[in-house]
RNA sequence: GGUGGGGUGGCUGAGUGGUCGAAAGCGGCGGUCUUGAAAACCGUUGACUGUAACAGGUCCUAGGGUUCGAAUCCCUACCCCACCGCCA
């Protein structure tokens, strides 16, 4: 969230910044909101100021033996006024709370104006869409005629926007997964975590997906009302919620390979044919906690270190920096890796890096103390995809097919399938 | 699941109705000493809110209650620890 202080303070100057979200800030309601608060929460303090020194003088009075019976007397309507004071600014406060925690994150200067990802605006690209001599089929294609992706199984278990895999190609999404949380932790420096894949109501408010997007997630419906976690990001960004971090183990950088639960997958009745967007998807994440000067930076190599997987597996990929109509709810700066499917002649998203900024650490009250100022202080967030395995593996499968059907396995994920080059029939 | 014990500042931990935002230690910061560092010693040090600066307010896991007054008493929830039971 914003710092409630700047949103009051300069309402207008926020609904400026983020009319490039098209986000509409009803500026007049938080003042009206706000004027009310002030007044209120004035009364409500002094009058809690009035009941503690009467209390003061009682405790006072009492131990020199005086009679207290006219002072308890005396304190009676103010107690009163008191409670209905704290109800009414209660009341105002939430109405506030609601509208500030509703508010998205202020988009970086850089962010270009768009209302869509058509106005995404591309950074830089890498490799060269590779020309087939036949036809090349898609995924799902290419998986069901090995006999090795099956949706309609999927479907029967659970339903829609499920895969069932197997054999070799289930054997190669795991094998990326692998291959990735091992580059990330030998060559880029990340601490490997595991976490819960079902988290509290807290850890969504901290990343931001509550309470906005309630609708995307898959709740549990017992009496601890879990949530299925829509994408690693929430646990390993909570682990430093509530927390003064000591500002010698920054940054911290974590690499994890979790299953994500979308609910919100499928609404659109886009993608609806193969693996591309499914309910439940495999993604190793990465989330860097790091100093608010530091951000920058580390968002660049953030991208690189996703980059680094593409080159690796040799797919042909682009950079896009998302542009204000497209950026998400908690991120100030986007940036988007696409890679190459040749069924679809077309980049697609495989991996999306943001920085986050103190959005989420205001919301976790996530600090570190710094060594300047002595005062604690906001850390920043950043999160990316390392990438999304299931679209890594539509990626290679698409990529690296053949004209009878096989799948060539790229070089680097030959080790992680027994030394096996190609799946066939 | 059962029984018992707990949840207090950055950390450990004392505090059972008013003089407590809270002892002590650790850590941090400043200093003395030292070529420098360590040790030792001295001083200092909670967070949030609020103010031009004071003042004021809130915060002892969370939510309710009792009371003129709650870290302290009562209820509920959550979490942690120990033992027992069960279990991958």
């Amino acid at each position: 969230m914003l710092d409630a202080k700047y949103v009051r303070t300069n309402p207008e100057e926020v609904a400026e910044k983020l009319k490039k979200r098209n986000f509409n800030l009803d500026v007049e309601l938080v003042k009206k909101l706000e004027a009310e608060r002030r007044e209120i929460q004035v009364k409500t303090e002094s009058l809690q100021q009035e009941r503690n020194a009467r209390a003061k003088s009682i405790g006072k009075a009492k131990a020199a033996g005086e009679d207290i019976a006219p002072l308890l007397a005396a304190v009676d309507q103010l107690k009163a006024d008191h409670a209905a004071a704290e109800l009414e600014l209660n009341d105002i406060q939430a109405k506030l709370d609601e509208i500030l925690f509703s508010i998205p994150n202020i988009p970086d200067a850089e962010v270009p104006e768009g209302k869509s990802e058509d106005d995404n605006v591309e950074i830089r690209r890498w490799g060269e869409p590779k020309t087939f001599d036949f036809e090349p089929k898609d995924h799902l294609d290419l998986g069901t005629s090995l006999s090795q992706m099956d949706m309609e199984c999927a479907a029967k278990l659970t339903g829609s926007r499920f895969a069932v895999m197997k054999g070799d190609i289930a054997r190669l999404h795991r094998a990326l997964i692998q291959f990735m949380i091992n580059t990330h932790i030998e060559e880029h420096g990340y601490q490997e975590a595991y976490v819960p894949f079902m988290v509290n109501r807290d850890s969504l408010f901290g990343t931001g997906q509550l309470p906005k997007f309630e609708e995307d997630l898959f709740k549990l419906t017992d009496e601890r009302e879990f949530y299925m976690i829509p994408t690693a990001e929430v646990p390993l960004t909570n682990m430093v919620r509530d927390e003064i971090v000591d500002e010698a183990s920054l940054p911290l950088k974590f690499v994890c390979h979790s299953p994500c639960f979308r609910s919100e997958a499928g609404a659109y009745g886009r993608d609806t044919r193969g693996m591309i967007r499914q309910h439940q998807f495999e993604k190793v994440e990465m989330v860097k906690i790091v100093k608010p000067e530091d951000s920058e930076q580390e968002l660049e190599s953030l991208v690189a270190n996703a980059e680094t997987i593409l080159q690796k597996l040799e797919l042909p990929y682009r950079t896009v920096i998302l542009c204000g109509g497209d950026i998400g709810f908690s991120a100030a700066r986007t940036y988007d890796i696409e890679v190459w499917l040749p069924s679809q002649q077309k980049y697609r998203e495989i991996s999306s890096c943001s920085n986050v900024r103190d959005f989420q650490a205001r919301r976790m009250k996530a600090r570190y103390r710094n060594k300047e100022t002595g005062k604690p202080e906001f850390l920043h967030t950043l999160n990316g995809s390392g990438l999304a395995a299931g679209r890594a593996l539509i990626a290679v499968m698409e990529n690296y097919q053949t004209e009878t059907g096989a799948i060539e396995i790229p070089k680097v994920l030959q080790p992680y399938m027994g030394g096996k080059t190609i799946i066939e029939a």
